[in-house]
DNA sequence: CTGAAAGCGCTAACAT
DNA sequence: ATGTTAGCGCTTTCAG
């Protein structure tokens, strides 16, 4: 900086002040800084800037890895609306079965960036332990459960979800029916989802064989586990708590001859996948695009005005999006 | 960091010793500072340890955004290594229609938070453009063509790729194709992956239909022409740059009536979206894990001493995976 | 092994 | 409108 104000016959205040753009600076005088940063390729320190002015229009994103389209997905639409609101996004992307540890570990990092707000967008870490944070800046979760009274939440209504799912199978017939439901320690939503699913179509009166996976567990267990009962004979249709889960089982099923909606019917759920409508498979699709743009909304407002807004917990219901996977009523 | 050392009865400096772990502390008082940080939920600012420090060990990810799986598995990937290689990643997404200029905003956010090696992932901005930072730190292009004898290159062998993709339409007995090369703008390697493909065709005496794309062309668009030919009867084989275009297609195409492969066949390229196997659909699996991980590779050794590798360009090829969608010989 | 002190590159009063 | 100056929170000599 010091090179740039030195070239351009100015103090290093100056400099700052064209960089900012907050004060007025005589043009002739803006135009000589500009074409010094220009000649130099001069960069301005960001951490020196934060260190500086004390704070940071960044705002730090904790999401689990995009291996996951839905999480893809997620992530460039979190990103999107972020530049459209003139916030920078600071990602953290801890590697999935990892757990709760790590993504604290990440955490850490985007706090030592002095991040001004936080998303948190993984499925596994509690918000008990992200809760001693949001006395320092506001947190969000995004698209995960949330109802602790102290931090925000905007997320898919997981019960509506499973709710609309169950019905879905229940009116297409399906009486005897087996629901997954990922562990807690791999994704809170997708709990959530299959425990509700399964609540739903026992009160309807269905006979649900309920399978719960194991932390971190291959998708070939699940997908073994699944087979081994559609040959049994125990159940007409498999509800999986997420679309890569269904695609797993429907392909190993055709390549050894359970055809699908044939011998059983399948849902998922996510609806994110690309093909789903091209495979015949049934989802649910999420309100992705909905739930990062009110994150941002959210959290903008939030680090504008620090408790200019109470807690909410705003959650979106999904559509469903029915297939031939499903099987005929 | 003083209310750690007051709390601790040290000085400041011995808490930065024990947070760096370089210095040798006697044990008890290493103790003490760890629990004064531990009861305070101390985290030190990165920027200012930068500052201090004046370097980082993180490293500048420039990656397009992830709605396209294919970005979101390298992404992904990129992480894991560099988190296996002790290397923090820090991600700067711009939406992808926004254009080189976007791109180099980004960049420049990057080098503002003083990283120590910039991975450019994205498939539109120029080398010329990139070339100005390599005097400063390492740079790596990733996944995309590169031959700049100034920057280093882990990529895709798109030449081989799309030999592979033209032959094996060829064999599959195709004399008429329809081949489409995305806009220079959109992305370079999947516009040199649709020459090429188209060159080979050609010289193996194919009547070939080149269809270039407008920058940002819609899907639909490229569908619809596609489509136009296939009723027009001008060819038995349709060859896209990615899957997505031969998805898009796909589907379409079996909404009004056009069979697959019955009435035409087709290709696509990348092989990572989900369900590609299940829904029959020929494509070729780019080496997505190989590329990120010698990106960590080369990127590392090149920050922990730069210079100590001349500059590369490694390309892996793909693994073409036939399907029924390709018709038969 | 530990403390004191000098910055790292920048911003924000405060003068002028 | 512009320059001067005092830090921001940390690391790293340099003494001891």
């Amino acid at each position: 900086m010091a090179d740039v104000a030195r070239e351009a016959g100015v103090s290093r205040a100056t400099v700052s002040r064209v960089l900012s753009g907050s004060v007025d600076v005589a043009p002739e005088r803006r135009d000589r800084v500009l074409a010094a940063i220009q000649e130099l390729g001069y960069v301005p320190s960001s951490g020196a800037q934060q260190l500086a002015a004390g704070r940071t229009r960044s705002i730090g994103l904790l999401i689990r890895d995009s291996r996951n389209p839905t999480y893809g997905l997620l992530h460039a639409e979190v990103q999107r609306w972020a530049e459209e609101a003139g916030l920078e996004i600071i990602t953290a992307m801890p590697t999935h079965h990892r757990g709760a540890p790590q993504e604290m570990a990440a955490l850490r990092r985007l706090l030592g960036m002095r991040v001004g707000g936080l998303l948190v967008a993984t499925g596994v870490v509690r918000t008990s332990d992200i809760k001693q944070f949001t006395s320092v800046l506001p947190v969000v979760s995004v698209g995960r459960p949330e109802n602790d009274p102290e931090v925000y939440g905007v997320s898919y209504d997981e019960v509506d979800n499973a709710t609309q799912l169950a019905r879905a199978v229940y009116e297409h017939g399906h009486r005897r029916v087996a629901v997954m439901s990922t562990s807690t320690e791999n994704s809170l939503a997708e709990n959530l989802r299959g425990d509700t699913s399964a609540a739903v179509l026992r009160e309807l009166g269905c006979e649900v064989t309920k399978i719960d996976t194991r932390r971190f567990a291959p998708l070939s267990e699940i997908t073994a586990t699944m087979i081994d009962l559609v040959r049994a004979g125990k159940v007409s249709a498999v509800m999986f708590s997420n679309d890569l889960w269904m695609l797993d089982f429907v392909t190993h099923a055709r390549r050894i001859g359970i055809r699908v909606p044939r011998d059983v019917s399948v849902i998922g759920c996510d609806g994110v996948l690309h093909g789903l409508p091209y495979m015949d498979l049934a989802s649910l699709r999420l309100p992705v695009e909905v739930v990062a743009r009110r994150s941002i909304d959210v959290i903008s407002q939030l680090m504008e005005t620090p408790g200019s807004m109470e807690i909410v917990h705003e959650t979106y219901g999904g559509e469903l999006q029915l297939a031939d996977s499903l099987g005929h009523v």
